[in-house]
DNA sequence: CTTGGCAGTCGGAGCGGCTGAGTGCCAATC
DNA sequence: GATTGGCACTCAGCCGCTCCGACTGCCAAG
């Protein structure tokens, strides 16, 4: 009994299914794919399938459609991966390199991963976390006003304004600074409280509310906020997908774009290249059933310094997203380093 | 003849298929407006309406429906102003004041803009050109390589790293700095390439070659670029428009995003408070024959900094969509001014 | 100028029959 | 035992039909 000729006809109906979008039949297998048997072979196959719940028919007289757990096989097992072509290489590398600075990355990735796949696109800004601050910057704009800049490693720049009660001078900008430096330069911005708790206690009685001013600052900057930033793109792609799928994802991505949702839709972020994909109903939102997310870490060395990923239809194209995916990714973390 | 009489008739068939997306008959139209007359009268008013061609009908046995021309009429000299309701007032001014940045700013802009409108909503940052520098800070990071940061007075924040063919120390970067800022402190940005040209050779024969970068650099992120950033938001609206629309107004926007196009789609950055409605056929592209534009000015206190604006269907909401894109963009100006 | 009446038009909804793709089962064959 | 061709059966979707009703334009009367 041929076990793999049954993987064969998967393979084949949910190729078909994807290129088509419909119910594809017996007939039309053995027509499409060199099979080497009769449709009447393939119909005792796809009733096993059926029987195992790999696919389903939608009704009596139409074709099959996979399954979640038909599509699950499917990337597991046999999606065989389908590399990028010289020139969507060429698009990728010329395309991320001409950015100038952090934000220009991410939002040329999204906007990239979401031409790539035709999908939407979602991508997380670098956890703070995990990166370590490599220089704090004070500019005075006037005597009770002053901007902060956060230089991560990771090149994120985070800025902030800030107000003291009261009045200070050049010198007293440049100690900060200094302190502030010695203090947290290098540090990973998970250990930079601890570093700053005592910095006010260093100055004079009179001018530690300044100081505690601008320790709060950083502090804000440095916590990580449950509202990680999020960027998205592609959802004019969403129209091609169809109204009701669309009525039933654009509340998530809104809620997303919101920020309001924290990211276990693309999951935790582990070690790059470990890539996931959940599928239709493994989601744990209910109205992402129809839909499937891959989804992969990116940054950093051992483990990833954020996640990026894509959205879309349980009948995407899963060899194509997952290679343009995990290509981006590759990409982006070969950016970030060199930046 | 009661003129006022047509042009009632006229509003009234606007508001209607604005409503109802329907071609709308005589007697629906008196049924929900008090026009105190009969159909028959309403029959031959819109039979003028007709023939002067702000309206037209779809086929024989059908409503009518406005012509652009129709809509024209409408916009300038029919459309009462539809007051925001409190809660909106409230949603814009909790929503915007919220933000943290410059980039936060026009990300929650055109994101409420696009919610209160339901429609694709456009910003554009805010020009370079037009703004004064604040603040130029050079921050260190190696021996080589330094970060250059650039405020605007918009709150606008470049940020360029740049790497010296030979070493530096400590001392050259703070003079360097105060030079620079000296220099083009206050400065518009139109005027900093002449502020600086003579900066590299008020120091030692030695290091005028860094100078150079830094001053190269420094003008590379003053000097508009043709790809002035623009966000977009609420792409995904377009479902509610139908398959057609979609079809002939993405490609636009996906230029749009590309940064492709310049913006005379939002016009010319003229005062704010100027808001201009761009019906259908007078749009300069032939795939935006069926789509409005609603743009005006934002922030700057004569002359606008950059535009700000909507996209929709010929048949929308222009009172409210009038009413949002206006409320929006004096409080975006607002806050750039406080910020 | 307004109105009610009336004939005429025609898009779209509703209905029913037909078609063809697709299935499951079975008996014959390799 | 696996494979195949044959056959009866099912049913979604298309096509064409009719019918309905929402309109309009025109006209004669108020």
């Amino acid at each position: 009994m041929t076990d793999d000729r049954r993987l064969a006809v998967l393979r084949a109906i949910v190729e078909d299914f994807v290129a088509t979008r419909e119910p594809v039949g017996s007939k039309a297998l053995v027509d499409r794919h060199q099979l080497g048997v009769s449709p009447a072979t393939v119909r005792n196959d796809m009733a096993v399938l059926e029987e195992e719940g790999y696919i389903a028919a939608p009704h009596t007289s139409a074709g099959r459609i996979p399954t979640d757990k038909g599509y699950r096989l499917f990337v597991d097992r046999l999606a065989s991966v389908k590399p990028l072509s010289a020139a969507e290489r060429r698009a990728i590398a010329s395309f991320l390199d001409d950015a100038v600075d952090l934000d220009d990355v991410m939002q040329r990735t999204v906007r990239l991963l979401a031409q790539l796949t035709h999908q939407v696109a979602l991508i997380q800004y670098p956890s703070l976390t995990r990166s370590a601050v490599r220089h704090v910057e004070l500019v005075p704009l006037s005597s009770t006003r002053m901007l902060m800049v956060l230089i991560a490693d990771t090149g994120r720049v985070e800025q902030r304004m800030l107000d003291t009660a009261t009045a200070f001078d050049e010198q007293f900008v440049s100690e900060v600074r200094a302190h502030l430096n010695s203090a947290v330069d290098g540090q990973r911005f998970a250990d930079v409280p601890a570093r700053v708790a005592e910095l006010p206690s260093s100055f004079p009685e009179s001018s530690r509310p300044n100081v505690a001013v601008i320790v709060a600052t950083l502090l804000e900057s440095v916590i990580e906020r449950p509202d990680e930033r999020i960027l998205l793109s592609g959802t004019a792609n969403l129209t091609k997908f169809g109204a009701d799928f669309t009525r039933s994802v654009l509340p998530v991505l809104e809620a997303l774009e919101e920020h309001v949702v924290l990211l276990n839709l693309l999951g935790q972020a582990t070690s790059p290249d470990t890539l996931t994909v959940t599928i239709g109903h493994e989601n744990s939102l209910e109205s992402l059933s129809a839909t499937s997310v891959v989804s992969i870490g990116y940054g950093g060395g051992g483990d990833a310094l954020a996640q990026l990923g894509v959205v879309g239809p349980t009948h995407m194209d899963y060899p194509g997203t997952i290679a343009s995916v995990r290509a981006v990714s590759r990409y982006v973390g070969r950016i970030l380093a060199d930046g």
